[in-house]
RNA sequence: GGGCGGUUAGCUCAGCUGGUUAGAGCAUCUCGUUUACACCGAGAGGGUCCGCGGUUCGAAUCCGUGACCGCCCA
């Protein structure tokens, strides 16, 4: 028994407990043994997040893929898991420690900071996932992973070590992306460049051997910056090679004001001589572009401040190197001195000496830690790298040759711009929470990269013996026994960038580096999807790692989705308090209804403008849908066992068998084709524009006539084609349809499980052979319809029934037209004549007298060989259908009407002629365009005639 | 500065490799309780397909150009 009234929330938490307790989305199930596989691997939630809209639209997209592939005999491993977010969890359980007033990370320590956050995850883990539950995603729970697992923590050393091995990871000293707030590297991706209101400062350096005066402008020569503290690490003046202003100064020094530092004047093309005085100061360790420089011509970098920002001076030998006798009065005087509160009063001080020639205001992009949010510093440290470079080079192959596939196509250029441009990649963070880099240092700093302390150990020892700074008694004792060795080497403290575990997430997950059979049998995956936000982080490097480690491409597809946005188009925020939680639209309107709305929506060119009336919109879809079922339910249609629908008699039923076929194959294609919009869309017309309006509507009379042929035969193929909607809208929405599945028929199985209506078209040769080659003992009984070659296109048309249905809803629609046009009460029924009805209507009509009758509220229809007077004339497929209604009819109405379709039936004649005369039309468009304009010459020139008529009679009348 | 996307009904958007009478939902208006469904049904109105030029027998669709909006990278 359906329940009378739609509840979604009862129905998604008993589904939810059903597919559990099945193992429905287990992935190699033993009846699919022999089925190809399919894989998704999950883009990793934050472990400790929650869901939101973003979430919701991607995980909806892979699960309609899974679904769909899962019905049509695919063995579907859609594999989930969480990600640990070094940064963002690590910053979550500082705050909660901070909010609490508990001791601070550094207070607690490494060990017991680490076991907070684990606790923490293990608090708030689940959430996400069980989120991700309520939304159906039909995930092989059971396969849960976490980056930082023992599995993937394993995966995660061996590529490090693997890479550091063959030169691809290198530490290196350079200028870095540092976040002064979190203290902390960060890669080029996690900076924001945010347009900030500054000025670019004019400075006067004096040049050497002049005696500087702010009058005499060939004393000292002007440098524009808008970082004006970083001048006390400068080591250089650039100026333009071709700039004629300042050919005489080249090779000359300068003496850096207040600090006394003699630097001097290079060529350099960095310099813009369009851009402020043409000339630049040049900061090596404060700057990308000065370290660029810098390197071009030997000049000395300067780190002027510390890790927090501040300026560190005194102590600094760099710094202080050949300064003049009163440096250290100044560096002791501005020593830690955070950088903004620097500028001020670097300025002022120059000011007062007559330094700072003018100060222009000046909007520029300043760099922001996407995290932090503050102001991120060029800092020069210490760090480890990928060799992105060489990385990239079979990432962009695989893409370039099609062995990767990017939907839609065009974010092709957006992966090849940045993978050709690529910077090496900094891995290192200066944080707690993630994958320790597995590197040791020995007592003089030289590194030993191993996958374990040991093996490090072993290392280091056999290097310092042969070094001779051990002897080999002391390694060996060394190597025996702990304790003496205790300090000998030190671990690196840093971890590594998350996106360094993710990248592995498509074949870490499987099981590598064990040699799991999951590993050959779902790598590589089939499709990705994910949002354009994270190509780069995220799908660039799957690439690389992938192609670098298993030799093949991690996924054949990337699929691209569009961002969630608010109703208005802007990005939900929480700053901006239009976060929309997807978990209360599932609550108020379930989560079908979100489901459906967000891949109806989901097109490729916009961002979805999500509102809860576009949820609420197919929350009454999903209505609709409960309630025809409840109808088939109250009129016992059932599918009796080998019902066939191609065998159907009926013209009604044969229609029906049509247009479902027709459906499927819409919804099949539109889904291979990853066009989730227009699968839904098909979906939501054939339920309500062709199921419920038409055919329920038509089939009526035979369901509650007498019992025969036709009622049974209704009967039967009102449940099928139900049958046939619940399995095309399965993928969509899962749970009302399961839930329908379960209680309108006594089923064999889950309708999760259950064969989709269009069979693929079997194997292909490869596939074949591949099959062939995985051998091992196959049972045909068992076999899914993929391995055997199933060609399933019958569609059941039948263009007679389809003009019989035609014709009957043409007169239905064109008479409640009329009638409400002509303001006809509903209660006052009509007669209808069918005037010199072809033998085809005659014979047909009779069929549908109760139909018509009740659909368009008529008491009576006949024929005659011509229209009654004074009646209302219709054409309905080029016949004429008189309403005659007496006294009802405004004959000036009628006569408007009329005069409206002749014009309409002129313009048509019209078009179709001017076309026809057109030599070069009927010599150059194909002859089934010319064919179609001069049928519909001809029916436009029938339908003239008919209406003329109609209007000499009405003239009679009158 | 380089690149990408967009501009179609009041609103949100479909419209694919040129040929449709340019569609849908919402909103608006009219009518309605007929054996599923008011979370419903029937009907109606509503368009310079951003402008200009070109290709073509034919352009919302292809090309060029301009305007405006949004995003990414410097």
């Amino acid at each position: 028994m359906i329940e009378k009234t739609y509840q979604p929330a009862d129905i998604e938490a008993r589904m939810s407990v059903v597919w559990e307790d099945s193992l429905a989305f287990k992935a190699g199930r033993p009846d699919r043994r022999d089925a190809a596989p399919f894989t998704i691997v999950i883009p990793p939630p934050n472990v400790t997040g929650s869901l939101h809209m973003g979430h919701a639209l991607n995980n909806t997209l892979q699960d309609i893929l899974c679904r769909f592939e899962r019905m049509r005999g695919r063995d579907v491993l859609w594999q989930p898991g969480t990600d640990h977010a070094g940064i963002a969890t690590q910053m979550v359980v500082e705050r909660q420690l901070m909010e609490r007033q508990q001791p601070g990370r550094r207070e607690m320590g490494r060990e017991k900071f680490l076991e907070r956050v684990w606790q923490w995850k293990s608090e708030s883990g689940d959430t996400i996932i069980n989120q991700l539950k309520r939304l159906g995603a039909s995930c092989d729970w059971s396969r849960e992973r976490f980056t930082m697992d023992e599995g993937l923590s394993k995966a995660v050393v061996k590529v490090f070590v693997e890479l550091h091995r063959d030169g691809l990871i290198y530490k290196d000293k350079r200028l870095v992306n540092w976040d002064t707030k979190l203290l902390t590297a960060i890669s080029d991706l996690e900076v924001q460049q945010t347009e900030v209101k500054g000025n670019l400062w004019y400075l006067r350096y004096p040049i050497e051997g002049k005696t500087f005066d702010p009058e005499d402008r060939s004393t000292f020569i002007v440098v524009a910056t808008t970082r004006p503290e970083t001048m006390l690490g400068d080591t250089g003046v650039a100026v333009h090679p071709g700039d004629e202003r300042y050919q005489k100064l080249i090779g000359k020094s300068v003496i850096l004001p207040l600090v006394g530092r003699k630097i001097k004047i290079v060529a350099d093309e960095y310099s813009d001589p369009e851009k402020g005085s043409g000339a630049v100061k040049v900061t090596p360790a404060h700057d990308f572009n000065d370290f660029e420089v810098g390197n071009r011509h030997g000049l000395r970098r300067i780190s002027v401040l510390d890790k927090e920002g501040c300026l560190d001076l005194v102590d600094n030998e760099d710094y202080l190197k050949g300064l003049p006798e009163g440096a250290s009065q100044f560096a002791e005087e501005f020593n830690k001195v955070d950088r903004f509160v620097a500028r001020k009063r670097i300025v002022e001080r120059l000011e007062s000496f007559g330094f700072v020639e003018r100060i222009e205001p000046h909007t520029h992009m300043v760099p922001h830690g996407d995290r932090s949010n503050s102001v991120i510093e060029p800092y020069l440290t210490d760090q480890w790298y990928v060799d992105a470079k060489t990385l990239a080079k079979p990432a962009i192959a695989a893409v370039r040759s099609g062995e990767t596939t990017f939907v839609p196509k065009n974010w092709e250029k957006t992966y090849f711009e940045w993978m050709e441009n690529i910077q090496p990649w900094c891995i290192s963070r200066q944080l707690w929470w993630g994958h320790q880099i597995p590197a040791w240092y020995g007592p003089d700093g030289k590194v030993f990269v191993a996958e374990t302390e040991e093996e490090a150990i072993s290392h280091a020892l056999g290097y310092y013996v042969e070094q001779e700074v051990i002897t080999a008694e002391q390694g060996r004792e060394m190597a025996l026994d702990r304790n003496k060795r205790d300090g000998f080497i030190t671990r690196d403290e840093d971890v590594l960038d998350t996106w360094f575990s993710s990248a592995l997430w498509p074949f870490s997950t499987l099981g590598w580096p064990e040699d799991a059979p999951e590993v050959k049998r779902y790598y590589p995956t089939n499709v990705l999807v994910t949002g354009w936000d994270i190509i780069f982080f995220w799908v660039a490097r799957m690439m690389m790692m992938g192609l670098h480690f298993m030799k093949e491409a991690p996924f054949s597809t990337v699929y691209i989705h569009r961002l969630v946005r608010d109703e208005k188009g802007a990005k939900m925020s929480k700053s901006r308090g239009n976060v929309i939680d997807p978990l209360n639209l599932i609550d108020e309107y379930g989560a079908d209804a979100l489901r459906f709305a967000l891949a109806r929506e989901a097109a490729h060119t916009h961002d979805i403008k999500l509102s809860s009336q576009l949820v609420e919109i197919n929350r009454n879809f999903a209505t609709k849908l409960w309630n025809s079922c409840r109808f088939a339910e109250m009129n016992e249609c059932a599918v009796p066992d080998g019902f066939e629908p191609a065998k159907a008699k009926e013209p009604l039923n044969r229609w029906i068998a049509h247009k479902a076929a027709e459906a499927a194959r819409e919804v099949t294609e539109a889904l291979e084709a990853h066009s989730f919009n227009e699968a839904a869309s098909a979906m939501y017309r054939f339920v309500l524009n062709i199921y419920c309006d038409w055919y329920v509507e038509l089939a009526k009379p035979a369901l509650l006539g007498a019992d025969g042929p036709l009622k049974g035969e209704t009967r039967a193929m009102v449940a099928w084609a139900r049958d046939e909607i619940l399995k095309l809208l399965h993928p969509f929405m899962p749970f009302i349809t399961e839930e329908l599945w379960e209680v309108t028929a006594k089923r064999d199985g889950l309708l999760a499980l259950a064969p989709w209506p269009l069979k693929p078209a079997g194997p292909t040769p490869e596939q074949l052979a591949m099959l062939a080659a995985a051998a091992g003992p196959t049972d045909p009984l068992i076999s899914p319809a993929f391995v055997m070659p199933f060609f399933d296109h019958a569609d059941f048309s039948d263009p007679e029934a389809e003009a019989e249905i035609g014709w009957v809803i043409d007169l239905v629609t064109q008479i409640r037209s009329v009638r409400a046009e002509m303001n006809i009460p509903p209660a006052t029924l009509t007669a209808l004549v069918l005037a010199g009805a072809s033998a085809e209507t005659r014979e047909r009509a009779p069929r549908w007298t109760d139909v018509i009758k009740r659909m368009a509220r008529l008491s009576d229809i006949s024929f005659a060989d011509r229209a009654p007077d004074g009646a209302v004339q219709l054409l309905v497929r080029g016949e004429v259908a008189a309403l005659p209604i007496k006294g009802v009819v405004d004959v000036a109405a009628e006569r408007t009407r009329l005069d409206k379709e002749i014009a309409k039936a002129d313009a048509d004649i019209k078009r179709a002629e001017s076309k026809l005369a057109n030599e070069k039309f009927v010599a150059n468009a194909a002859e089934e365009v010319v064919e179609e304009e001069r049928e519909k010459r001809e029916a436009a020139l029938a339908r003239k005639a008919k209406l003329l008529e109609a209007q000499e009679r009405l003239k009679q009348v009158s």
